[in-house]
DNA sequence: TTAGGTCGGGG
DNA sequence: GTGTACGACCTAA
């Protein structure tokens, strides 16, 4: 007996049971109850494409003639497909374990008269979501029957899908997470010897919060090793039932340390919906967990360019999630310490509820986003951030092919090729008042629709053709004008669709929660649109197209160009101008003038971005420092150092940006440089402060070159110390001769009149400082010239170095 | 210069 | 699982 179901598609997994794949789709039913539906019946395939002269029927039998006992060829069909637009015959073969499809491409691809196998590396899963329309996070409709033996698959909710499976057009605009329940989780493990080893080192605390819920995280404490509480954690997470799983770098931390764990004790971690679901390795470090989604923060965060290091803390602080100065911040080498002194426990158990309670902010912040994301692109919720935005894209572009009937490109190897990129201006340097910037919008994108950019439109060369063609200036690449072609048909698609979303915003009040859930989807589909033009010129995309890319760019160029010539001929002052974005003075009415210019003689929307009221400039491109007339300071182009130079170094270069912006010149900065290299060589620097961190990843053995932290750790192997990949490095760089890496010592054997204070000076100090005084045309000599000898209270007030 | 190797986040 | 990131930065040649 079937009935109708409505249900929301969060994974979708398969498995083979007496010979045949059943497809799991991981859902949500409109009731609230989470259930599993099967689909049965769905059969893996892919294509070839024929030699010229190749008979299609003798072929087709050569193909059948590979068939295997283990999974037969069901069916080999001759078929009319596009492959770049144009129609060929393929064949299309069909069996019936998804694994097989592996050995039949390697074999079916050598076969006379085939002259290539496509759509054979497709995932199984994905390849039913692409067929069946199915996109995750989305709402469906089908009638299924509940299965009589639920318990085959370990899971309480089982349908078989009776029907075909339709978008619940009544659940277009819901929010996508409503309703659903988050667990966000962290452990913290013992490290007695600064680095944990999964092997000895027990897990001493994990925390655990879920929404909707208290925000009060439940913590879990060791008594007497571990394995009660990954017992206890084990029957918490399934108590919780959560849909989706959240952690900051779990998949390369927490889960990799679980499992090593609970493989010591013989726990089995079956924190999956289905009966002994484990945590599953798959791909580069992503971790899968069965019938939920397990989704680290992490992917979020290193898409905020504006935050260099992105721990928890710097990310959550810069997310407004839980302000750094409010919480408990603990040093990593500081866990073991903490956890031994029952005095200081209690800090430790507060430190962990404050990564807790901002990995579920994080959540909150970043997935409504990520669920956009996913209903765009089609990819799980668990991998859409994962992905690379080409890869996003290119999931929603095999969907759109699929659609057209076109065959899917196989991914090849490709040697580098360069071309012309954009245009940059020299800026002009110097201190420069009312600044306007200029944006195109959607520059590349609108490049492609207008000119009818793709792989499947190029005129090849020698290629006869008596159309009408748009012709690339300076490279002379020539298009299609008709018809439309991929990607001028899904970036259509795309524009369309945002500007519906645009609209229906206007009329949504700001702070509803649709506002929300339409800001997100717009952002989303734009980050799929922009991320076309990059996309043709990856080198791994499958419809890589070096001349499209190449075409796009000369547009743009052309087109700024002859933006920045009207600028001129109205008189406006250009004074710097990068890709799509154009900096001249403000002059509201000549502005207004080129606008019009823009939008009704070149044909392309440009609009104001914003105003500075002082901004500065180097000769350097692509970096400046800008006062918006709200008094914010912008920052662009200018690099943080990372997470793996001195404290020193950081230190240095976060008072060298605050001095300069605040007083708007350098002498306070390059004074204050100069002091700390005199400092430094007074040595009156803690040698903390020169510690730089570095990760083995592999055992010692396996290193091919020898580096400062490989070196530091063969010290610390001598002298009895375990060292295994995941170790963290402390060194400092000591006096003497020969190679850097030589010289790296392991902090805790260093003495500090070993150190070699000009290695600090030349390459840890100065590059940071320069990353800044660089542009405003300090040199290395200056900073080294030893200025005034003044206090350090000056900039520090009670701070200590 | 280029080529080729390593790393991030976590504790 | 019909598969395997990416971009910045380092050292060595």
């Amino acid at each position: 007996m079937t009935e109708e179901l409505s249900f929301q598609v969060l994974d979708a997994s398969y498995e083979v049971i007496g010979g045949e794949p059943k497809v799991l789709l991981w859902s949500r039913l409109h009731d609230g109850r989470r259930a599993a539906l099967i689909y049965e019946g769905f059969r893996p395939y892919f294509y070839v494409i024929l030699e010229d002269e190749a008979d299609p029927g003798l072929v087709a039998e050569a193909v059948k003639r590979v068939s295997k006992p283990s999974s037969p060829i069901v069916s080999v069909d001759v078929v009319e497909r596009l492959y770049y637009g144009s129609p060929v015959k393929a064949l299309k073969i069909t069996t019936v374990v998804p694994a097989s499809v592996r050995v039949y491409r390697e074999e079916v691809g050598e076969l006379p008269g085939v002259r290539g196998v496509l759509e054979a590396d497709i995932r199984f899963a994905l390849r039913f979501l692409i067929d069946k329309n199915i996109y995750p996070m989305r709402w469906y409709v089908a009638r299924a029957e509940k299965a009589q033996n639920p318990g085959y698959y370990g899971i309480r909710d089982v349908y078989i899908v009776k029907s075909e499976i339709e978008e619940d057009p009544g659940k277009v605009n819901v929010d996508p997470l409503e309703g659903l329940r988050i667990l966000a989780f962290d452990i913290e493990v013992y490290n007695p010897r600064k680095t944990p080893d999964p092997k000895r080192d027990p897990i001493i605390m994990v925390g655990l919060s879920s929404y909707p819920g208290s925000g009060e995280p439940t913590i879990i404490e060791a008594e007497g090793g571990d394995a009660r509480l990954i017992r206890a954690f084990v029957e918490e997470v399934k108590k919780l039932d959560p849909d989706i799983i959240v952690g900051y770098n779990q998949n390369r931390f927490d889960w990799p340390y679980l499992m090593e764990r609970a493989k010591i004790h013989g726990i089995t971690l079956d924190v999956g919906r289905k009966r002994g679901g484990t945590p599953q390795s798959s791909a580069y470090g992503h971790i899968s967990i069965p019938g939920r989604l397990n989704v680290d923060l992490l992917d979020f965060a290193m898409e905020i360019g504006e935050v260099k290091v992105k721990s928890l803390d710097e990310v959550a602080d810069y997310m407004g999630v839980m302000p750094k100065e409010k919480r408990v911040l603990l040093e990593w080498w500081q866990i073991g310490e903490y956890w031994a002194d029952p005095g200081k426990r209690r800090i430790l158990r507060d430190y962990l509820r404050d990564d807790v309670v901002s990995t579920m902010g994080l959540a909150l912040k970043f997935l409504p986003f990520g669920a956009q994301m996913s209903q765009i692109s089609g990819l799980p919720l668990d991998q859409v951030m994962t992905a690379s935005v080409g890869y996003r894209l290119e999931w929603r572009l095999m969907r759109e092919a699929y659609k057209r009937g076109e065959l899917v490109p196989s991914r090849e190897e490709r040697g580098e090729e360069t071309y012309e990129g954009a245009i940059v201006l020299e800026p002009k340097p110097g201190i420069h008042g009312n600044v306007a910037v200029l944006d195109f919008a959607s520059m590349y994108p609108n490049i492609m629709v207008k000119y009818n950019v793709g792989p499947d439109t190029l005129i090849k060369p020698g290629e006869d053709y008596e159309g009408e063609v748009n012709i690339a200036p300076e490279v002379g690449h020539k298009f299609r004008v008709d018809p439309p072609g991929f990607f001028k048909k899904t970036l259509e698609r795309f524009l369309k669709w945002r500007k519906e979303i645009k609209k229906a915003m206007e009329k949504t009040p700001k702070d509803s929660p649709e506002y929300r859930l339409l800001d997100e989807r717009q952002k989303a589909i734009k980050v799929l649109a922009n991320a076309s033009y990059g996309y043709m010129g990856w080198l791994s995309a499958r419809w890589y197209c070096r001349e499209c890319a190449e075409a796009v760019t000369a547009w743009g160029r052309n087109l700024i160009k002859s933006a920045i010539k009207k600028a001129r001929e109205l008189g406006l002052n250009v004074i710097y101008g990068d890709t799509d974005s154009l900096f001249v003075s403000y002059e509201p009415s000549k502005i207004e003038a080129l606008i019009s210019y823009v939008e009704g003689e070149l044909g392309f929307d440009i609009k104001v971005d914003k105003v500075y009221s002082k901004v500065f400039f180097t000769e350097a491109k692509k970096r400046y420092v800008g006062l918006t007339i709200e008094g914010k300071i912008d920052v662009v182009g200018f690099e943080a150092v990372r997470g793996d130079w001195s404290d020193l170094a950081k230190d240095t270069q976060a008072t060298v940006a605050e001095l300069v912006l605040k007083t708007g010149c350098t002498s306070k900065a390059v004074e204050y440089v100069r002091d700390v290299i005199r400092m430094l060589r007074e040595g009156v620097i803690n040698m903390d402060k020169l510690v730089i961190w570095k990760t083995i990843t592999r055992r010692l053995e396996e290193y091919k070159a020898e580096q400062p932290h490989i070196t530091a750790a063969r010290v610390m192997i001598k002298s009895g110390i375990r060292v295994e990949p995941g170790v963290k490095i402390g060194y400092v760089i000591t006096k003497g001769s020969g190679p850097l890496y030589t010289r790296a010592k392991p902090y805790f054997m260093a003495n500090p009149e070993d150190i070699d204070v000009e290695y600090y000076v030349d390459k840890q100090v100065i590059p940071a400082a320069l990353r800044i005084l660089g542009y405003f045309g300090i040199t290395e000599k200056q900073l080294k010239a030893g200025g005034a000898q003044r206090s350090l209270l000056d900039y520090f007030g009670k701070k200590t170095m």
